[in-house]
DNA sequence: CGTGTTTGACCTGCGC
DNA sequence: GCGCAGGTCAAACACG
């Protein structure tokens, strides 16, 4: 939800380079595009798109991507991403948003009844006063719980598109409350209006400039 | 009135 | 089998 009138929020900060087995990844609001469907698996994802430290933006083959052909990264290159404003993410292996349950005797109940094995799972760090990160997408909240050993509650969203099954799971880090976890579920079956919004003019560009 | 949030109840898996 | 904890549902409510 839009919320704000008055000043805007500051912008989330830089995560610091993440100690493994942490990963940069491209900010959610890329990597839940369609553009990036077909990075996110399951079990590769986390290699897929292992970035070392030292890429740069100027890395990135915004022509495979842009052009939906993911050559870059289809090919396992090391590529960074980054955006203008957009929060810095890290992210997670999977089930790496729970991290902050391991506190205390917590283990390995993060296996649950409606958990589907099949839905691609990736948790992002963002160091952000907003605990709700736009990523293009439209959200509705349908649950908020209290976690264990977590002063902070967890929220649960789903997008409300009618043929779009993607959840999210949004929570503070219990040891640095500075810190959102937000973890989706599943692959939008749908394009992403804010994204595409930003990106046609910048393609219209970029296939004029490819004629010369 | 349509859309989204809140919140308590309910369901289910897991550990003991 | 029981209790705990996480995840979901759905009615009530708020807001533009």
């Amino acid at each position: 939800m839009d919320s704000a009138d008055g000043p805007p929020p500051p912008p989330p900060e830089l995560l610091p380079p993440p100690n493994s087995p942490y990963l940069f990844a491209p900010p959610p609001s890329l990597l839940s595009s369609p553009l990036l469907h077909p990075l996110i698996d399951t079990s590769a994802s986390a290699q897929a798109l292992a970035l070392p430290s030292s890429s740069s933006s100027s890395d990135i083959d915004w022509v495979s991507l842009l052009s939906g052909q993911l050559g870059g990264l289809r090919e396992n290159k090391p590529m960074m991403m980054s955006m203008e404003n957009a929060p810095m993410t890290t992210m997670l292996p999977e089930n790496g948003g729970v991290e902050d349950r391991s506190e205390g005797d917590l283990k390995k109940k993060v296996t649950c009844r409606t958990r589907r094995p099949t839905q691609p799972r990736i948790a992002f760090q963002t160091r952000s006063a907003d605990d709700i990160l736009d990523d293009g997408y439209r959200w509705r909240k349908y649950g908020q719980k209290a976690v264990k050993n977590s002063v902070h509650p967890r929220s649960y969203y789903r997008c409300t598109h009618h043929t779009c099954n993607v959840k999210k799971q949004v929570q503070r880090l219990a040891k640095d409350t500075s810190i959102v976890v937000t973890t989706y579920e599943g692959i939008h079956n749908h394009p992403c209006e804010k994204l595409m919004e930003t990106l046609t003019p910048l393609l219209k560009q970029m296939q004029f400039l490819s004629r010369f």
